[in-house]
RNA sequence: CGGCGUGUAGCGCAGCCUGGUAGCGCGCUUGGUUCGGGACCAAGAAGUCGGAGGUUCAAAUCCUCUCACGCCGACCA
């Protein structure tokens, strides 16, 4: 394309109100505008990206047998009662209402409408398995959208769902889909991780996350340094504070004063004891207000999805301070387990602590020799601790967990039965039996992956795109687009057009270096500059993105060295053969 | 949802405290000189000052309400 007719309208001031790279660089670039809080319009340039992104998308669902169709954005309330969803989901499902005032969302997701579609259309275990997928735009109202096309209202997603009779071939699919995603997201030439997920609110029971390694992510991600073991905060074990047998001492239980001392630094310092000592005991309540006490070691932190699991409960919520005296009889910083009128579930953590301290229930006052089975019971012990970076992994010996952040771009899912058995979704068996299928989810942000690809490839002057994600391959840029080297630029731009180049011609009336920041920025990734003193050599200059070292090259030869550097990067991000 | 903040030309901002002609930079248009890392000169076009109500002779400016947008936070006893 030639620049000049192109709607890439590039600017040069910091746009006031991005604070991510993606953001501000796509903006700046000319390749989103915001039309209101989380939604935004795609220019050319993106829309490019996304074709890319998309292309990529459908070739490997494709591969892995899975079928494209597409379904409305637009859906009926009465599907989402049918399943149960449209109590559970919550104010980010858009809702309205039609002239008629029948009530209707718009898509979050589509598990409803695909398991209708399923229950209406297929019937039997002869047209199983069967993989269904669409790429289209959602809608969720996020309490707080940010960040641009990191966490939108409106984005486009690739969405499949998958039906199988039996577990195995469900569990086989889900294999089937996580190498496909490892393909993909290679090919995007990304640097990601797939790591164990909590399944949230779509359900579930297993499911991995494809997260993109940046700074400016906002999940958190542990993974192990000797083996493959990856997992989302949420979820990760790790091999810390946790002992199979109770730890008792000899002390007595004493009441002692502890004045205004409620934190755990406070009576650790206060009482002279390390925090491994303190058995920390929160209160939590789920939506209907139940509350349960739940310990864990003073110097360890409760992670909240686990409790929720746990528990199996939609929510937790940290109790407040008015229900904290309500349930205890004393002020927040002094609850306990022992004589606590409440369920008490402990953290594996609290096994470790022997003549341990924690709050007396009692203003101002804590425990001292508190000893698990002795002076308090749990109802239950689970893992409810939050792994930390530098702690053990449990899936092999001596390695050790990193943190990470990362952009979660991909997620697939085990469902199991859960929607199919909500909403008719059966089929007959080779019996004649009616059985609820079982289902898989399988998602990717594609608005993120070009988030996330710009958040880990960029720097002071703009985008550096992978070249497999790339919206042009090259820019030629003519110093000055006239006399010989208009010529020169016309002729390598045609060439380059017919071996089927994605190319920019600079063909703009604009000084070099206006020309040299614009293609900086916009992030294309092989520049051609056209001189006059070295097409008077007959030769190019040109240049990579990625380090920008200025090369040489005869002009004959251009096109050829140019094809050959697109093969190379291609390649490069091909995944092995699999 | 809570806290803080911002809405003035397409973009980035000043003006508001102390009411009285709406301004600067970028971008845009026209002409000219330039031309290897965001040129220069000259002349222009462009704003119901987010919206509604109020105070006042007079409101971008003061008051009330409202809408939109952004940032931070969402509790670890």
């Amino acid at each position: 394309m030639r620049y000049s007719t192109l709607m890439i309208p590039t600017v040069k001031e910091l746009p006031a109100d991005a604070v991510v790279a993606s953001h501000i660089l796509m903006l700046r670039a000319g390749m989103i505008r915001k039309l209101a809080a989380g939604i935004y319009v795609y220019l050319p340039l993106a829309r490019k990206v996304l074709h890319k992104i998309e292309t990529i998308v459908r070739e490997e669902m494709n591969r892995a047998g899975a079928q494209e169709l597409l379904m409305p954005a637009v859906q009926p309330g009465e599907l989402w009662k049918e399943s149960g969803r449209w109590a559970k989901y919550g104010p980010e499902l858009l809702r309205f209402k039609d002239r008629k005032g029948g009530e209707f969302c718009l898509g979050p997701t589509h598990e409803e409408v695909i398991t209708w579609l399923f229950a209406n259309e297929v019937n039997s275990y002869k047209q199983l398995p069967m993989n269904l997928y669409q790429i289209q735009n959602k809608f969720r109202d996020e309490v707080r959208p940010r960040f641009g096309l990191m966490r939108g209202r409106e984005f486009m997603m690739k969405d499949a769902y998958s039906f199988h009779l039996t577990r195995e071939e469900c569990m086989e699919e889900y294999r089937v889909m996580y190498d496909a995603y490892m393909r993909i997201f290679t090919r995007c030439g990304l640097n990601f991780k797939a790591v164990e997920a909590d399944t949230g609110s779509i359900g579930g029971s297993a499911s991995h996350e494809f997260q993109v390694l940046a700074q400016s992510g906002e999940d958190a991600i542990l993974a192990c340094d000797q083996c493959d073991y990856a997992a989302n905060v949420e979820k990760a074990e790790s091999r810390g504070v946790a002992f199979e047998e109770v730890q008792v001492g000899n002390d007595p239980l004493t009441k002692v004063p502890t004045p205004g001392k409620h934190s755990i630094e406070e009576v650790s310092e206060f009482l002279k004891v390390g925090a491994e000592k303190l058995i920390k005991t929160l209160i939590y309540h789920d939506d209907d207000k139940n509350f349960t006490a739940v310990c864990i070691r003073g110097d360890q932190d409760v992670n909240e999805v686990k409790l929720k699991n746990h528990l199996d409960v939609n929510a937790v919520y940290l109790a407040s301070d008015d229900d904290v005296v309500k349930v205890t009889g004393a002020p927040v910083g002094f609850a306990g387990p022992v004589g606590l009128k409440l369920p008490v579930v402990c953290d594996l953590s609290v096994k470790s602590v022997a003549d341990g301290v924690t709050g007396a229930l009692e203003k101002d006052m804590h425990y001292t020799g508190v000893n698990l089975g002795r002076d308090f019971t749990a109802e239950s012990f689970a893992d409810l601790r939050q792994a930390k970076d530098g702690e053990g992994c449990t899936r092999c010996e001596g390695g050790t967990l990193h943190a990470h952040r990362g952009i979660e771009v991909g997620q697939v899912f085990y469902l199991g039965r859960k929607y199919s058995e909500a909403m008719n979704g059966t089929v007959l068996d080779e019996n004649g039996a009616s059985k609820a299928v079982e289902m898989g989810c399988y998602g990717i942000g594609v608005t993120r992956t070009m988030a996330a690809a710009i958040e880990q490839n960029h720097d002071d002057n703009g985008i550096i795109w992978p070249m497999p994600l790339a919206p042009y391959q090259v820019v030629i840029t003519p110093i000055l687009y006239k006399e010989e080297m208009k010529e020169a630029a016309d002729r390598l731009y045609t060439d380059l057009v017919e071996h089927g180049v994605d190319v920019i011609l600079d063909d703009r009336n604009e000084r070099a270096g206006v020309k040299f920041k614009d293609a900086d920025l916009l992030g294309i990734p092989i520049r051609v500059t056209v001189g006059k003193k070295s097409i008077a050599n007959g030769e190019f200059e040109w240049q990579l993105r990625r380090d920008g070292e200025r090369r040489m090259a005869p002009m004959e030869q251009m096109t050829d060295i140019i094809l050959e550097t697109i093969r190379k990067e291609m390649d490069a991000h091909t995944p092995t053969k699999g």
